[in-house]
DNA sequence: AATTAATTTAACCATATGGTCAAAAATACA
DNA sequence: TGTATTTTTGACCATATGGTTAAATTAATT
């Protein structure tokens, strides 16, 4: 008789699991090793295969995660019973706080989307992405003459690149203004919510 | 009698040099083989070698000339003699300009960048960046009235973020928004010029 | 034409990699 | 306690990689 399985996944898978997602957020795919991973994870290497088979297939479990939460985020707020301004303040200072605790997201998904653009393909179906939603609310909002006329495509690009930008140069950045002092970049990423904020809505004032 | 060599560089150089950057461009310096570069440059693999010794150096040769082509060309506008205005327009323009004949350019950098941030320490002091010329020049037109109040570093980031995001992020967006239609996507980006400059001229109206 | 120098090629090397496998160790089960 | 099952380990394999070298080919020089 067969027990109920998978009650938990094992110690080890899930440091596997940590280490695979430290490694490939960093490195990407080509430049992590699974001996690095296994090294990062204080495991055997064969553990790592005895748990997920190959690197493509840990990497994919990581990448769709990585994905996931990189795009979930706006969907969910989008869905909000709010008002439209209220809406893009609370993506921005969302995002941003996400984009924090995980400053290595967008460039992974960058690279590994650039490097290998078929990845999306199966990726955008499931993930069910609709865009359409959030474009016409933009859209009602310049009817209702809340906001002037603007190609809500545009403005949603806008938006994220306000937010994600950031994060993708910060190595650069981060050196150029701040001499590389991670703190006070920091401190600097929480006062743009602000200005963010603002930056976007004078920006749409009608 | 040794005649002046170098007088240019031999064609085979060249076309490693080319397809080299196509490559790396594309799968970073991990996700490319010499024998990759030797096949699109159709050449014998030595031949890499005889012309540049390692990958590394050949990589950073690429690199450098990337880097300096992604910066210089902001530093160029900021020291025109016009208008602040006229100012903000050519870099959006000349700025896009440059990511359209150069797609892989800015995401390439960044992944480098992050990959190794060391590369960047010897780099940023030769390229001798100076980024306290276009935040004085921010501050002025504050002063003068001309523009509102806006921290200068978040006012430069945000132009640089709204030109440079729809290429880093170009196989999603286009994927999303254009169902992977590239000459719309092309036709979306060069809106985006006026687009961008109406969104930051009208932001930053005093 | 003969010689010298530069360019190209193919064979080779050491190493690192992703992956397999069978044995060992630990755990669960009876 | 003894057996079956799961987890861990180390040895091993085929392949791809960056790089070297010496020979072959081509071009330049006299």
């Amino acid at each position: 008789m067969v027990k109920y399985k998978e009650k938990s996944a094992s110690e080890t898978e899930e440091r596997i699991l940590e280490a695979a997602k430290h490694e490939f957020m960093r490195f990407g795919i080509e430049g992590t090793s699974i001996q690095q991973i296994a090294d990062a994870a204080c495991i055997n290497k064969s553990l790592v295969h005895y748990y997920f088979r190959t690197k493509e297939k840990l990497f994919k479990r990581i990448f769709i995660e990585a994905f996931s939460s990189f795009i979930s985020h706006v969907e969910d707020i989008i869905n909000r019973d709010i008002s439209f301004q209220k809406k893009i303040e609370q993506i921005i200072e969302s995002y941003i706080d996400l984009l924090k605790n995980n400053s290595y997201l967008p460039g992974f998904i960058i690279h590994e989307v650039n490097r290998n653009p078929d990845r999306l393909f199966e990726l955008i179906q499931n993930a069910n992405i609709k865009p359409q939603k959030i474009i016409n609310q933009i859209s009602i909002e310049i009817e209702k003459g809340k906001i002037r006329k603007v190609d809500p495509r545009h403005f949603f690009i806008n938006v994220l690149a306000l937010c994600i930008f950031p994060f993708i140069a910060r190595p650069l950045l981060q050196r150029i203004f701040f001499n590389n002092n991670e703190k006070n970049y920091m401190k600097f990423i929480d006062e743009r919510k602000k200005e963010i904020t603002e930056f976007i809505i004078q920006s749409i004032k009608s």
